[in-house]
DNA sequence: GGGGAAAGCCGTGGCGCACTCACATGATCA
DNA sequence: TGATCATGTGAGTGCGCCACGGCTTTCCCC
């Protein structure tokens, strides 16, 4: 991930895609659904639940625990965000639709997740799960670890 | 998964190992840090940090949750033990003392836990990071499905 | 060896975050 | 208008950590 680019295009073409997805799979994308979406897109860390919630209070409304996650779990039903199990917190996915399995890089310095889609990858997970007969429903990948700019940063400092 | 076998031999192993481990480090394996990685090992399925507790509690003594997760904290940094983080939960490591990654496969039926340990998969995943340029330090990858065992017993069934 | 500081281990109260259930209300759509 | 889906609300459980204090083990110097 470029150290600076327009985030705003990332927001617009992820809210574009979400609009997208919802019309296809025929699901409301309500405002609530949205304002959430919008939030978790704010930037490319991963956003935990109570931070949202604490978003909607200051945005005035009440806001309790339920309304987050019923808006999470639409959304990760939808493919929209996907959840960081190592973290407790929730990303945006880049490319909704696309039938993939997720795989992250978390850089423990600057907290951004990029999500990755490896083939080669992929095969060896499935290679690996065969191996043992093993028939795989859902997949956790989460390498922490540093990014290639927090390397760089480190160097230049 | 073998459906039975001598279990007895995996817990008195998993302890041999631990007394080793603990020695060779200069880490003290102490009798609560021994109880609790003998009830982690009562079975292949990730134990519960609060299910510790209540056993601990059923044992007589007293027991709050720093206690357990103390412990756990411990064993996991002698490599003794790993956390499932799709689970909460935590599990034995067959291995300690290797230098290996953790990869495992849970069955969401029978709920056993297996830790594969694969070269190719290993591989990917540093060829995965090194495309770009990050730098690995902790991974995570849980792999959820159906077992071997419990295929057979469906069928079976 | 013995005394005492230092370090490590563990008990305890309390708290913040993560998540869910049950029920009631309100909006949408057929 | 009835059925369905979305959201508000109160409450409760599970997960994990902080801070404090007491106890034990280790270590070092006399």
């Amino acid at each position: 991930m470029a150290h600076s680019h327009d985030h705003s295009v990332c927001i617009d073409t992820a809210l574009a895609e979400a609009e997208r997805v919802c019309a296809e799979n025929g699901s409301r994308f309500t405002d609530l659904r949205r304002r959430i979406l919008k939030m978790i897109w704010q930037g490319h860390k991963a956003v935990k639940a109570y931070d949202l919630l604490d978003q909607l209070a200051n945005e005035g409304g009440s806001a309790k625990p339920p309304t987050v996650y019923r808006a999470l779990d639409f959304l990760m039903e939808e493919g929209l965000v996907h959840k960081i199990e190592s973290l407790n917190a929730y990303i945006g996915c880049p490319h909704p639709g696309d039938d993939h399995v997720s795989q992250f890089l978390i850089c423990d310095s600057c907290e951004n997740v990029r999500e990755v889609a490896s083939d080669e990858l992929k095969e060896s997970v499935l290679s690996a799960a065969s191996e043992a007969s093993f028939k795989i429903r859902r997949q956790t990948l989460e390498l922490h670890g540093v990014c290639s700019d927090c390397q760089k940063d480190k160097q230049a400092a």
